[in-house]
DNA sequence: CTGAAAGCGCTTACAG
DNA sequence: CTGAAAGCGCTTACAG
């Protein structure tokens, strides 16, 4: 910058003006500042800039995701940078792999390049960290899983809800016995799809049989073993309900294995690419990463904002983003045997009359 | 820092020192600091540290995707971050969308926080660009097109080889008439893909049926919309070459929307996730996104440490990471009626024997 | 409207 | 081993 200026004849501080485009300039000094900088490709330092600024503002947020190569994760970064980069801010993302080591350190990474604010996907045992860097001024919404704290804006969806309604409806075709196969118990939203699953057998006047349940899975290959294991037990379930994309995934190989895909109920929480090309297409609660990403961007951006204008006494806010049941078919299986209890069922036509 | 030194009572230096790890500060002094900067909730400044520092490294690199929620782009993006983690370097990544003038934006967007390198999926037609930020010293290396940039490395796969490979299995199982959906034209691997598939016809000796080829498609709506068309054509094909994974995906749509997705043969490009579970399974050709990322990564990084040392000459590096083709049964479908003029075909007792 | 000067938070020769 | 001082590339009151 320095050349630039003795090149063009100008003081530094009229550089810095014809660089952030501050008005006033005289025309003729913005064109000589101009061609300078062309001819010595010159390339304005943000680092430089941001550190002296008044705002100390980088332009720039953190995305703390599970793992930034699963489908759900890059969609909502998509969606987050999309919002982002309409005001000018670059979205830096990280993968935490469900390890509170690694979010803290991602924080960390992200709070020492000053960023002005951050998104995090909380594993939910680093809120202790996340708590100090929002106490020392950094505006932070938490997504997908509800952490409590102080000044931290939320975005969430009705997992339990939704779940319940969902194995309400596999109730209603006449499952009695519903497999359950749950993420890591230390996940809110594991927690949550299971209290829903739990709720509708509450609801549905059904006992819970612990033998169906399977919680702490957290990939493919488990969730396979897992429903092998339950569709070989002595009293197999009739339908599935699996809390997460990549057990729903593992829950069809196995099915496929065994030629029950077409025989046994499944419901899964999460879309997922293709669901709807399988035979049978998968029915699944379907989230809308990128709809949660926006909201959580515009969330974040208004607290910078108010950062900005010195009023920062905004509660923290929760919003619970809609979510859908898309029923595809494998949803839609109803039980081999009708259970006696419910001879409604057998109404639609579905094996012998008797 | 300061409020750390005052509290410690040491010089700014030292602060600095301990911060730093540096080798030789009196234990006591480390033990002073090390609570100072605990009580009072001391965060360093990277912005800062990288602008002061001799080296100017910022750890960070900056990584150019087409989408950060593709799948391809989401698994480079991945092995790249976790090859960088474990030097301590950060990844900043953005998409392009294919958009020469966003990729400019995000070199630029890059380039203006002095990031220490930059890995792009290069458009082809923001070039110019590419090559001023490499002459201003910036080590770069390109993934998946081919440039002809000054000192810029390149990472690619073996395009046209394994096409070629990919359309005489094709050809070798009776096939005369393979249809072919290519992407956009201007992509370096869309070009080389469709040489590819000319070259397997050249070497057969089958003409090129310029009603069987579809270029210029980029989404899937796009590619069932075409292999449609081909379908209901005079002289349909009995056998599809899509040459990119979204076109694949399109192509199995439209297979399944005429029920012809066990008649027709369909070999893709690319893996994608789920491919495996599809009925017929769809056979492809496979990257390797995550090996891609790590050559790309370690190119990077060989050039940044040189540039530390003085000898920023190495000559620009071009490395082909294998490819392979997985057979799993779309690909493997024979034409419903053998070609008259191969009847070796016929001897694997498809059809009668007449 | 423009420029000289101070200073953002840090690192690094340079003396001691 | 330690600290005072200079300075990285920029922005911003402050005079003119």
């Amino acid at each position: 910058m320095k050349d630039v200026a003795t090149l063009a004849g100008v003081g530094l501080a009229t550089v810095s003006r014809v660089v952030n485009g501050t008005a006033n300039v005289n025309p003729d000094l913005v064109r000589r500042v101009t061609e300078a900088s062309l001819k010595l490709g010159y390339r304005h330092d943000l680092t430089a800039s941001s550190l002296r600024r008044a705002d100390r503002k980088t332009q720039t947020i953190g995305l703390v995701l599970e793992d930034v190569a699963n489908p759900y994760s890059s969609l909502l970064h998509r969606s987050v940078e999309e919002a982002c980069r309409l005001r000018g801010i670059l979205v830096i993302a990280g993968s935490s792999d469900e390890d509170p080591g690694r979010e803290h350190e991602l924080v960390q990474t992200f709070t020492q390049r000053r960023v002005d604010g951050l998104i995090v996907v909380p594993t939910g045992r680093a809120d202790e960290e996340i708590a100090r860097v929002r106490r020392s001024g950094t505006p932070i919404v938490c997504v997908d899983r509800l952490v409590d704290i102080p000044d931290v804006d939320n975005v969430t969806v009705d997992n339990s809800g939704s779940t319940c309604e969902a194995v309400l409806s596999l109730i209603a075709l006449g499952h009695r016995r519903i497999g359950y196969l749950g993420d890591l118990d230390t996940i809110w939203t594991a927690r949550r799809r299971y209290a829903g699953y739990s709720e509708a057998h509450a609801r549905a006047g059904l006992p819970l049989d612990t033998r169906l349940i399977r919680r702490d899975i957290h990939d493919s290959e488990a969730a396979e073993q897992a429903v092998s294991e339950l569709l070989t037990s002595a009293e197999p379930p009739t339908a599935l309900f699996t809390a997460q994309n990549l057990l729903t995934i593992g829950a069809v190989c196995a099915l496929r294995g065994m030629g029950a895909h077409r025989r046994i109920a499944l419901i899964g929480f999460d879309d997922f690419p293709l669901a709807d090309l399988l035979e049978p297409a998968v029915s699944v609660i379907a989230q809308d990463p990128a709809a949660i990403g926006v909201a959580a961007a515009h969330l974040l951006l208004e607290r910078i904002d108010d950062h900005d204008h010195d009023h920062d006494h905004r509660p923290a806010r929760h919003e619970i983003v809609p979510i859908r049941y898309l029923p595809r078919g494998s949803g839609e299986i109803e039980p081999e045997r009708p259970a006696s209890a419910s001879p409604a069922v057998v109404s639609r036509g579905q094996g012998p009359s008797s």
